[in-house]
DNA sequence: ATTATTAGAGCAACCGCTTGCGCAAATAGT
DNA sequence: ACTATTTGCGCAAGCGGTTGCTCTAATAAT
């Protein structure tokens, strides 16, 4: 296990005859420096192969270049396709700049990891992916002087959030459906309030409805992702009510309902139509294909990153930043 | 934006009137230390909320007290829960240790993240989840004298490995399918051979089959879970042979196999019996429920996190560790 | 030609913790 | 009672970068 010792600052220095000052600011173009000498540092450093030791750079320089990231550990959640096509924004756009995400598993009400990281300095920034409302994880970090983005809603106006525009694509995809069928055979189907997400996709659906001047009647608020027993009465409830059309909130939702409809023996998009949020594997390689709303969750988590690297370096960032769906008609709803 | 500074090995070692390295000592445990002082340290610790400043302590200690976690970003890769459920359970055991989690997203071979990451010395450690054959990832790592543990198999029996025992759950799941079905009727889907996993799936299969003194006949290697065409084909390629059961390699396929046998207009089990591996909310909330082979995601990750600690503190670990799968029968075998 | 200014580079302190070494006091050995 | 050990603690040198300040040489200004 004999490891040659790796190149340093000291060891370039020395190589070029200069000192660890000049090198370094070579490196960072920082101070003040000739551009020959910086061509010479610059090209030696690629010669010798030279890696700055991060942790020395960050000690001096107090900063982490870490983000950290928390996600959801209770076990329905996580598995949502959602936060782990975010993570992969996250990484890519961390990357970028030369940051890494580490992860901060949450369980409900739990704040202890996060807590722990936060204590440990362990990163300079956090993003919190789909908050459930009560804010306590943006108090404490508050209190506690870490920056934070939000992805999602955020109950505090003064948070600065990315999230998708859930409000106009459900009333984008209301509205859609209300041109070509009666207002009250429009179903909607969401998971729980719990989640601010599905207040706003709640919010459009009732806007695309005001905007036809007529109100919704078929409706479904279904609050327990994970009990089946739940799932199956709301559904005998929903389809009492005998609706021509279905929006369901999640991808997950839509898949258990398809399968739902399926027992019932009714045919998409014959009998009844369908249409999802976000873009999963399922819904476009489904027969009949889903029309959805598309959600770039990669791009979420990409901004999310920006936007907080944009604060750390001090500059003013949109507050509240959303982003536009896309709305794929396909041929469950035709 | 006045943060009062934290407080540090300093403050408390003048509150005491004792030096830095006495304090050290005192928390570390490790030099010369009265009983008396050692208390009395702790205890103005706890009074004076001192948390070390982790970034100055891997400085000297030449420790990150970080582990990297390399996962697959693409997209169907990404989907699949298996994924985010060991990452729950990595995280979850790199807390316990004090250690975080730093994820490395990579895409199809491509290692950029993954040197970048090393070079930049952020972990001290890698787990490489469900690797691709060919070991570039690891080969790199060896010649980067980083320590890493596979999640999955890996070709070079020498390195070490945490596992489901695939073989075997495969084996036990094909047996029982056999006990009350012909063995011609038993039909197999896998996704890409490019992962090893599936050829442990594969053989497990068939061992079944040669310990029962017959051999496999209806069978279907899938091999490109992204292309919805090849899928169509081969579904219709195997319901030719008209199986009377089917086992699944993972619940994305069974999702898909299942919307299709519905298509089809076949019930499960009446007209077909259907069985998985990995037990995702779909498999047991589905109706019916589906056999499955319980894969304890968040075990093998926070496994792997204990195996790939007690390597870097030296001490021998166990090559090739192999989790029993837990089979549970639901009614769509029965 | 002489002085004022600036550009280029080096010295050394610092970031906050660990640790090898040294020293005095306490304990053990004979 | 006197030396040999051991115990408890402090000093100061790292770890590998960054950065404020200083100094000299080069350029600009008068």
């Amino acid at each position: 296990m004999e490891k040659n010792k790796k190149t340093q600052l000291e060891d370039i220095a020395a190589a070029l005859g200069l000192s660890k000052s000049t090198v370094s600011r070579a490196i960072s173009g920082k101070g003040r420096i000739s551009t020959d000498t910086r061509e010479r540092v610059l090209q030696c450093i690629k010669e010798m192969n030279y890696r700055p030791n991060m942790i020395a750079k960050s000690l001096s320089e107090n900063k982490t270049y870490n983000i950290g990231t928390v996600i959801p550990m209770d076990s329905a959640e996580t598995e949502a396709p959602f936060f782990q096509t975010c993570l992969m924004g996250i990484s890519k756009e961390c990357a970028v700049r030369d940051h890494d995400a580490v992860i901060i598993g949450t369980e409900k009400n739990d704040l202890s990891q996060l807590k722990r990281v936060v204590d440990n300095r362990k990163v300079d920034g956090i993003i919190i992916t789909r908050p459930v409302a009560d804010g306590g994880m943006e108090k404490m970090l508050r209190e506690n002087g870490m920056p934070f983005v939000v992805i999602g809603q955020s109950v505090d106006k003064d948070v600065v959030t990315v999230d998708s525009d859930h409000t106009a694509g459900c009333r984008e995809l209301t509205s859609y459906l209300l041109m070509s069928n009666p207002p009250e055979s429009i179903g909607l189907i969401l998971g729980s309030m719990e989640h601010t997400v599905n207040k706003s996709r709640l919010s459009g659906f009732e806007a695309a409805f005001a905007e036809a001047g007529s109100k919704p009647s078929v409706q479904l608020v279904y609050t327990d992702v994970e009990s089946e027993l739940q799932f199956s009465k709301a559904m005998t409830a929903l389809m009492k009510q005998q609706p021509a059309c279905i929006i369901c909130g999640d991808d997950m939702l839509c898949m258990r309902l398809l399968a739902e409809l399926s027992n019932l023996g009714l045919s998409v998009p014959d009998d009844i139509k369908v249409a999802s949020f976000y873009d999963s594997v399922f819904l476009d390689s489904y027969l009949p294909p889903i029309t959805s709303l598309i959600y770039n969750a990669t791009e979420l988590g990409a901004t999310a990153v920006s936007q907080l690297m944009d604060m750390l370096e001090g500059e003013e960032v949109e507050k509240q930043k959303l982003m536009h769906f896309e709305m794929l008609v396909r041929r469950s709803t035709m």
